[in-house]
DNA sequence: GGCATAGGTGAACACTGTTCAGGTTAGGGT
DNA sequence: ACCCTAACCTGAACAGTGTTCACCTATGCC
């Protein structure tokens, strides 16, 4: 961005941006299991207390990651059924899961720790409870088609489409009833 | 040391599966967080060090822990259909991650690392060939099914059979065309 | 009875996340 | 221009963690 410092808009300290952007950049040098908030504060050139004023602690950083890795895999389609809504999410899914190194663990870990990364489950819940489906159903196939996304996402294309189509046309055998 | 017997120190041999056994009673006590190859040893009273004798590693200890779950949960029951051996295979794997506080997330970790617990989805597999799908469906299915199993440990039972319904419905267009 | 070895000791290494009292710096309001 | 507040950071410490090492010992087998 070309975008020089205003001195009208707020200062916006940015700070915590800059070390969730350092935090994935160490993610990407060292791998998950060797990602540490003493790693990141050394890399920052920082004492580790100091990562604490910006985030309660490890979990919250990640959860922050996640979410950031989520947001940049976001792109701007225009959806048209429910099916190509599930679909461009799963693919939005795997592309920020393969866009870093571990980020699939990572964005799993942070989901199953219930801090984050919930939007994708809302979106295909709307989409599924747009289409007909009842709160159980949307609930639970946006569920199946998560889990199903963050499973396999080491799979090769052809077996990812593959499960993503046995999910999806057993949730079709019970919307269009 | 030279004239009088060590108080503090009174060996007491171990066997692997008594090993395992405590390590799964310190996964209810105190759950998969705060368990730890220390706290073990304390409550065997032993060193640390010596676990080492019986496991390469906490992992290989934690996948020991998970097969052994996955073992007691078996039951000896006559397989008809390919559905009804997959819905078998859910039912074991609910039941043994919902035997022991944290099991559902000590068995999923544990499968992550490829460490263990790969027998239920060899099972699954096998049924799905025997029903007529190839490879690529049969290793597919399982493992979608398998992770279903894993993800939905936590819903109430209605929810887990509706989500396991629409995978075996989609399973089920694709094998009887 | 001797011996191999499975099993155990206790200390140490190199880490981890987190907390805390206290210092430094930058911005906005008066 | 000043002060004040809040954000930011330091350095040390706490309470753990998995793992390794050299050395010792009890048990079962020939």
């Amino acid at each position: 961005m070309g975008a020089s410092k205003t001195s009208t808009s707020q200062p916006v300290r940015r700070r915590r941006a800059d070390v969730v952007a350092r935090a994935i950049d160490v993610l990407d040098e060292h791998g998950l299991a060797d990602w540490s908030m003493r790693r990141l504060a050394a890399d920052l050139g920082v004492q580790p207390s100091a990562l604490y004023h910006h985030f309660a602690g490890k979990d919250e950083l990640l959860a922050a990651m996640a979410d950031e890795l989520l947001e940049r895999g976001r792109r701007p389609v225009e959806i048209v059924t429910w099916e190509s809504e599930l679909r461009l999410v799963c693919v939005e899914l795997r592309d920020a899961m393969r866009s870093h190194r571990d980020a699939a663990e990572l964005i799993a870990g942070v989901h199953a720790r219930g801090e984050g990364a919930q939007e994708p489950v809302r979106r295909m819940a709307a989409a599924l409870a747009r289409a007909g489906a009842d709160d159980d159903l949307a609930r639970v196939g946006a569920g199946l088609v998560l889990h199903f996304a963050f499973a396999h996402v080491g799979d090769d294309d052809a077996d990812f489409a593959l499960g993503l189509e046995i999910v999806l046309d057993g949730l079709t055998a019970r919307l269009v009833r």
